[in-house]
DNA sequence: TGGTAAATTTTGGGATCCCAAAATTGCGTT
DNA sequence: AACGCAATTTTGGGATCCCAAAATTTACCA
């Protein structure tokens, strides 16, 4: 189970996203396997499953090439995710044994209205919004039926602002007093509509649970839209300044060769 | 590109599919090394690929363990196929260029509606059927301008009944005059939703063309439950049977991001 | 000088080897 | 006979080796 190249997965990855390796420049075994400090094995398998996820293309010749997500490509994939985040809330609010997982969601809710009511913006309280929000989310996702959702969701999550239940920040603009009071209306405004959300699916209202989540996961996507205004040129890196996106598991572990 | 491991990946999913590794067995690198005549290396790389399809498990310990899809599996990931190809339908309903590609899907009912017109049902019509039914879904799916929605879908395509734009045909239906009336019906009542879908799209009603294709994607669901009724404890083997599903079904042709 | 063919280097793919961890067997004790 | 511990086998992971195909460079001829 515990493989070098499971985590060389996450590296690569990684280390495209944030721009190690650029857009369109060409990978080569031995060069991978020379960076990363392990044998060509552990790199093939690596970049087969990246081949996968599309963030390296195997083309007819030899060589592989770096496909960076630009930020057409997560806009898009964030608004499949919303897409499939409706259909398992309408799902969830058809499932007769919805009521066993309801207190999930009133505790996500309620925790981050507290969260919210204390007015504060900082790392930590950040923190602990995105961790009730993903608990929202994750609760509608795994537990509507439809096993196939989640899955299809998680294989879509290893980008920035795709993760489920991720969310967008503007660090700079919670630096104003204005923007901090703007930002906590953005929040309290998701809120209520997981509370729509809630009581769609509670009351077994599945067409409202669907068009309300469907609206929920179209504020991310109009998020970004914002920045794109905001920025001329939005590149990927900017956008995740803005998400809290990293890489999640034991990064340093293996030493890079110098 | 061509490569071992990507075509074994395509022989050892159809093996489990089909029965020849069973669900729950275990297997070795050596056995699978062994049963198709190759090193481990290569077994190894599809078996890392295989892992992420969720048709192997690879456990805590030693082994992976074979997790055959269940008909209950199908069924999820049938829906979501056809969740997504609904976004796929509002979304070309909105592009702007859509005009450009509803040639190909005029053509697509065209001929279907030939096709059905003779009233002959046998593989090469069927067969005949099946492609023109996949233009028109594959046409929606690539040009609704939201690459990572025909991406995802690609992910999903492996397994019987999945394939986009693949169809039932039950075999032993269409033996009698009176089953050959009915799928003939059905077939009909499919490709007049095309019909309205088209329309919608062209004159630009996404929510029409959204609902549209649910229901029209909605009517594999109730097919595969018409079977389940039939059979008392449906196997995948049966819908198998049921469907056009092969070695080699579409996967290598499209899969990459573009 | 430009283009093509030949030679050389690079590179990906598969097989093999080695190792460590895990699983199994077997032996001995109680 | 049952349990536990140790020896042995099995098995997955990674490194290395070899080969063939592809890419690049070199050389030669028109």
């Amino acid at each position: 189970m515990k493989s070098i190249d499971t985590e060389l997965v996450n590296r690569i990855r990684h280390d495209i996203v944030v721009g190690t390796h650029s857009a369109g420049e060409r990978l080569s075994e031995a060069q991978l396997s020379d960076f990363y400090g392990v044998s060509r094995t552990p790199i093939r398998l690596a970049v087969r499953l990246l081949e996968r996820e599309g963030v390296i293309e195997r083309g007819e010749g030899r060589g592989y090439m770096v496909q960076s997500p630009t930020v057409k490509d997560i806009k898009q994939a964030v608004m499949v995710r919303g897409h499939l985040e409706s259909l398992a809330a309408r799902l969830m609010a058809n499932a007769p044994n919805r009521k066993e997982k309801l207190p999930l969601l009133e505790e996500a809710i309620a925790s981050l209205d507290e969260l919210i009511e204390t007015a504060e913006l900082n790392d930590t309280s950040i923190n602990k919004m995105q961790k009730q929000n993903a608990l929202f989310h994750h609760t509608i996702l795994e537990n509507c039926g439809n096993d196939f959702v989640a899955f299809t969701c998680n294989k879509i999550s290893h980008l920035p602002m795709l993760e489920v239940g991720s969310m967008a920040f503007d660090k700079k603009t919670i630096e104003t007093v204005n923007g901090v009071e703007r930002t906590l209306f953005r929040l309290k405004l998701g809120n209520s509509q997981h509370k729509v959300i809630y009581e769609a699916i509670r009351t077994g209202d599945s067409v409202r649970a669907e068009s309300v989540m469907r609206e929920h996961s179209n504020t991310m996507l109009e998020y970004i839209e914002l920045f794109e205004k905001r920025h001329e040129d939005l590149s990927l890196t900017d956008l995740i300044s803005y998400s809290n996106y990293q890489l999640n598991s034991g990064y340093n572990l293996i030493d890079q060769k110098k």
